[in-house]
DNA sequence: TATTATTGTATAAAAAATATACAATAAATA
DNA sequence: TATTTATTGTATATTTTTTATACAATAATA
């Protein structure tokens, strides 16, 4: 949430933002991952971004994407608009204003960018999924924190929010088939189970470790390289990576 | 297209179109409603409008639909976004004026039209199907024209227009089953035959006429009624209706 | 009454998805 | 060293879904 520094003095498109769902996979465990902004009443946002003339609308969130994981070449998709009429900022603000009194002090800079900021916006949705152990999540200014939430225990955020996570979602689940590879999540190799471990935190579901191998292999993409001697008791299983 | 209608004048979110790919059925044939505006130059771009800041992006792009065709509840989805930085009028709006200026003088008000159209355009994409029967095309003041184009022989249209209409195909294609209700497309009551008419129209495509009954019916949406005698030397049809 | 075109129904065949069985490890441990 | 343990690879059985084929039942016509 870059919103604060006077963006309506700067080169953007306007009342476009577009609202990233940031997906994390770590340990069997699918998150999304949400700043806390920094000020009093408990408010949480999307990680989200304004358009600038010059940037396609995938380069804007693909802006937000490095911010926010420090990752260059990531992989994302753009799955539905949000656009109702009512769809604004004042609730939030005023609230937001409301408990904030002794640091929101009246200027005439600051009812500019209320004014601006109050209008009623188009959000754009991108969602993204990446390794959290390669990421380090950032913090922009106006946040006090930004964590990695459950998928199943998400904060309560401002304006649609949770139904754009939902969406996002939605959207990821039927499309994991065709962008397993592009979300680079797993290792240069990796066993079996692994990648059937992906799948159940992306899906919330269980496979049946046969059927889920056939399934995944019939996908052809994947290639068998030598097995991996784990150290545990029990047979090696081969690794695997994906074709060029 | 009102788009010529002092557009920088009015209560609009600036940069965004909503534009529509209005697919229509009639004889087994879809087909797609495409104006061409009333320039020498032979220009077709699909229907497309702005956004109030009442409206919701729904209604901006429902009131797209009314007018063009003069129905009112129409089904509509908004299926993907056009986004590019480059995305602008200039390159259309330039050949526009150079073979047209006779009827198109320099003007104070000409140049801030100008200006303001030729900023690069996120588009907000939305189809429709409709039944080409219960259509009266309605031209905006600037067209010359507007026809139904069969799907294989579209004009070549402005923009990015061209892949717009092929990305509207793909998800009509993608969401026929669970759209065909709402598309509004069948009489009160039809047969069989009927239904598989429009699927092989949509799906540019034959169905195997038993396989497609038994997939039809699994969907369970439809109900059977008598038989209805055509007066052809053949068995008569069950007829079917939706069930409410 | 035989012919014709098309429908409704049944069923066979093929393919895909799902469930189950079991031998083959790789290390720990007895 | 033999036995135990947990998990893997492979095969196969079962079920479900999809696709193909056969054919009798019309409703009018010739």
């Amino acid at each position: 949430m870059n919103k604060m520094i006077n963006p309506s003095k700067q080169n953007l498109i306007q009342q476009i933002t577009v609202d990233c769902v940031i997906f994390g996979y770590e340990n069997q465990k699918l998150k999304v991952l949400i700043p806390k902004i920094n000020f009093k009443g408990d408010f949480w946002a999307l990680p989200s971004g304004f358009v600038s003339q010059e940037d396609d609308i995938d380069a804007a969130a693909r802006k937000v994407l490095q911010f926010r994981t420090g990752i260059e070449d990531i992989y994302l998709e753009q799955f539905s608009v949000f656009g109702k009429a009512s769809r604004n900022h004042t609730a939030f603000l005023d609230k937001l204003l409301e408990l904030n009194e002794d640091r929101l002090r009246e200027s005439e800079q600051n009812r500019e960018e209320y004014l601006w900021f109050t209008k009623r916006f188009i959000a754009i949705g991108y969602y993204a999924l990446v390794d959290i152990g390669k990421v380090n999540p950032q913090k922009s200014a106006i946040d006090q924190s930004i964590e990695w939430h459950d998928i199943n225990e998400l904060p309560t955020m401002i304006l649609d929010h949770q139904e754009i996570v939902e969406v996002a979602l939605h959207t990821l689940r039927s499309h994991i088939d065709e962008k397993i590879n592009a979300f680079n999540l797993l290792p240069e190799t990796f066993t079996m189970r692994e990648v059937q471990d992906v799948y159940e935190a992306v899906c919330g579901r269980t496979f049946v470790r046969t059927n889920f191998q056939k399934m995944i292999l019939e996908l052809n993409v994947l290639e068998r390289l030598e097995k991996k001697y784990t150290g545990a008791a029990n047979k090696a299983p081969y690794l695997y990576r994906f074709k060029k």
